[in-house]
DNA sequence: AACAGTGTGTAATAATATAACAAATAACAA
DNA sequence: TTGTTATTTGTTATATTATTACACACTGTT
């Protein structure tokens, strides 16, 4: 059986709003946006988030509580994310490394434990702000 | 100037409860049980887990919202972690890998950024939740 | 004493996220 | 087309996580 291939309306609705965004978008903020669009309720935006991320459209910034849109286009599904952040502008750019994601998908230790996902988070300042 | 080397009462006491638990402790579970000794409000304990993350003391896990003691004796500043999660019983070990950190902190990419900082979380089944 | 820096206590509130339940819809087979 | 299952939705209420604001106390320095 196939997964799902087509977004329900209200994911659909949420997604559309996360890609247009230049910037990583908070829960609340993305609530306030879609009211028009008829999603009233946190749940049913934190529904749509959550099966967005789980597919992969979308990722969660933990560090930020704040989800951006994948530019990956080979993310399907998200179990292995790296992430820059700018400390000053709060600039977020997924990086699209395939050395960094390959030592990281194999990297072992001697835990005994069998990793199969992954989220790293950078910071640092970004070119801009780091000229200022 | 020295930094600060001893730490107050209220940020002891955080740190001897976080240190004592063999599991990540969320905020609101850390102010329960430090009421006895007169740690009434979440500010209180906010403040103490600020600091004490800030000095490498404990850091967060941020996929959590938890702290954990640091056991990485090398560890004085929190600007390079990396933890193992099991999905299962929730297991947290912070990894402590000199090629892993200095791939990590040695690592550019094309951005211009400079990273001076980074949190990685690994996911995954730990030993004893594999083989059930 | 005056000052700066840091930490404290307290109350209120903001921001983030989930529980519970009933109803609607889609997927699919009998 | 009906029954069955799984998924999604709408709604209300509530839980969890974190910060703002402000008055005061403690420390060391000038
Ligand atoms: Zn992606
Ligand atoms: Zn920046
Ligand atoms: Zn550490
Ligand atoms: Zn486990």
């Amino acid at each position: 059986m196939e997964k799902q291939q087509y977004l329900t309306k209200n994911q659909q609705i949420v997604l559309d709003l996360v890609e247009k965004s230049s910037e990583p978008l908070k829960a609340y903020s993305i609530l306030f946006n879609v009211q028009k669009k008829g999603l009233k309720a946190p749940l049913q935006v934190y529904r749509a988030l959550d099966k967005l991320v789980e597919i992969g459209k979308i990722h969660k910034i933990e560090s930020r509580n704040a989800f951006v849109a994948c530019k990956n286009s080979s993310c399907q599904v998200s179990k292995a994310t790296a992430f820059s952040i700018c400390e000053s502008c709060e600039k977020v750019t997924e990086i699209n490394n395939s050395k960094l994601s390959k030592y990281l998908t194999n990297f072992e230790d001697n835990s005994g434990m069998k990793y199969n996902k992954y989220n790293l988070e950078f910071f640092g300042l970004c070119k801009k702000c780091k000229n200022k």
